[in-house]
DNA sequence: CTGAAAGCGCTTACAG
DNA sequence: CTGAAAGCGCTTACAG
């Protein structure tokens, strides 16, 4: 059974098609009797405009692109769920693609959302990312890009993010204060922009308050589907290395939850003997024993935001105005739990 | 910057678009040269099909909807990626929805789907679901459909399922096998199918080892955010009404793992005192201590194996072939871990 | 091997 | 207030 087309509702009315078609745009210059007639019919006959062609004479799909390294991650998740319930109130659909940290897949599906003719593209760019020419090619084409979490500096768009560096000073600053005087750090790997930062403000908080910087307190996690057990390894290499370090900040809660976890088993108790900062507010964070200090980082929010610019730039292109390109930083907070404060 | 058409190419090389569009298909009555002539031209002008013409020609846009009760969740999570992993293999998108939970929201997102004329759908219900009349919609419109996880049996479409029940069976029969006298249930809530059926599975091996079913030792828990907090709270209530259980089978490795939080908290033993089989195999399952006995169930399979289904419906409707509806049943496997073993 | 023509289903500028 | 006509960019059956 095929769809019912304008045409149709227009011979069983004997009027013209264009009638038709603008009596259900609601336009005024259709008669009242008309329009009522024609949505009547319309209702009826079960009518759907075919998107096909209205994308054909609009130009436009209504339908963004979204790339993510990895969807089965609670920060992304929480991401994709922002960005699909503020898509759906403007009338926007989204279509997800993933590139598993890979440059390769990344590059050829943003080829493909590019011949799908998306009006618009959210990306976090894969850990594996280190050319840029293929956002380039969006921006050639006028095709507005948004770039959120992890993001590349030098490419001429919107972004949405969070101050890596300035949340890690503050978990590592928040460290000092309850007077730890070893801090180590657990940072993720080397390539993301996001470690990187989140390395420079712990670094930074150490110099600021006339703490030593010793390059052998920080071990590195790959922080992929491995990142709890290679918090527990790193726990306990830092033992054998450092037995009196007394905090900790680490990148990732997953990795945290994996230091604690080891800790508790090795019979060092958190935070009596080490305190320890996340960074990420898992759910899981507040909810195990002991609760887990961390940074909360807004997917959710970010998700929201992200689409929004996009959605302000789709129209700007609409109606042929000058695109605007903003870094929007949102606020990022430290959340106090048991992992760094002493239950007395 | 307006994109490449087949009419600029066609005029450039003094031929017609009949021709070059042939050519760019490699259809075998052009010549060799020309074929040359076109695609390097294509290349050149970096020419890239308008979709939304193909599209309209053909029927077809190669883009499937997607509706989840819930993104920000592993399974689904899983579930999601084995989909858009096995769509992309085929050359085709995925637009992403969530339900919420809503029976509301999901009818709504099925018109949408359905008005963007998706070539197939794919759907796990929401809790809130009771009327299947959307879906049946669906169908009337000779739109292919295949229904995971969480379906209505009475929908005439391919299902892509687990044995619930009979996993559930299997999860109690190891309690029974290993020794446990008194077995307790927390079952979820009391609507969708799959809860129904874990909670008769358990019933059922209950009654076949001649032990007497107790609707007492049977808790709910929502299964919603609150999952771990319900696993503790069920826990505690358990202890205080029957503190002679000495196995749980719990609906949720979520719920379980909460639940073990709290015996752990209160000195009570797994798995000496009490043994516990959870449900999904979440990751964490693996890596808590003690790590966690339950039912592995097959997210990423399930999402391939349905887009696969739908994917075999497309094709017999573009080829006028009667669409024949087949019930997958998925294996799940217990997985063993320490919660019911004691480690000698 | 090449091309003219029709048509997919809509929207909109224009004429009346 | 209504309608004829053009056109969005493709594909394909048909003629030559």
């Amino acid at each position: 059974m095929k769809p019912t087309t304008l045409k149709q509702i227009a011979e069983l009315l004997d009027i013209s098609t264009s009638t038709v078609s603008k009596a259900l745009k609601g336009y005024s210059d259709v008669s009242e009797k008309t329009k009522r007639l024609v949505l009547e019919t319309a209702k009826l006959m079960n009518y759907r405009p075919n998107s096909f062609a209205v994308n054909l004479r609009t130009s436009e799909s209504k339908t963004i692109g979204l790339i993510v390294p990895e969807i089965v991650h609670h920060f992304f998740s929480s991401v994709i769920k922002g960005i699909i319930s503020q898509a759906e109130k403007k009338g926007y659909l989204v279509i997800i693609l993933q590139s598993n940290e890979s440059y390769k897949l990344e590059k050829k599906q943003l080829d493909l959302l590019l011949s799908q003719r998306v009006d618009g593209i959210l990306i976090s760019l894969a850990n594996g990312t280190g050319n840029f020419d293929h956002l380039n090619d969006v921006l050639l084409q006028n095709k507005p890009l948004v770039m959120f979490d992890k993001i590349a500096k030098i490419i001429k768009c919107s972004k949405v993010i969070i101050d890596d560096r300035k949340a890690a000073y503050t978990a590592t600053q928040h460290l000092v204060d309850i007077g730890c005087k070893k801090i180590a750090h657990f940072r993720g790997s080397l390539l993301p922009q996001n470690s990187i930062d989140r390395f420079l403000g712990y670094k930074q908080a150490l110099l600021d308050n006339n703490m030593p910087y010793d390059s052998s307190l920080v071990y590195i996690c790959e922080c992929g589907d491995r990142s709890f057990v290679e918090g527990k390894e790193s726990a306990r290499k830092l033992l054998n290395e450092h037995n009196d370090v007394d905090g900790i900040f680490i990148n990732t809660d997953l990795v945290a939850i994996g230091a604690m976890t080891e800790f508790q088993k090795l019979g060092v108790k958190v935070p009596e003997d080490i305190s320890i900062v996340g960074f990420s507010n898992w759910f899981m964070s507040s909810v195990i024993s002991p609760t887990l200090t961390t940074i909360d980082q807004p997917g959710y929010q970010m998700g929201k935001t992200a689409f929004k610019r996009l959605y302000k730039e789709i129209q700007q292109i609409k109606r042929n105005e000058t695109v605007t390109h903003k870094k929007i930083v949102l606020d990022t907070a430290l959340v106090v739990r048991e992992s760094t404060i002493e239950a007395k």
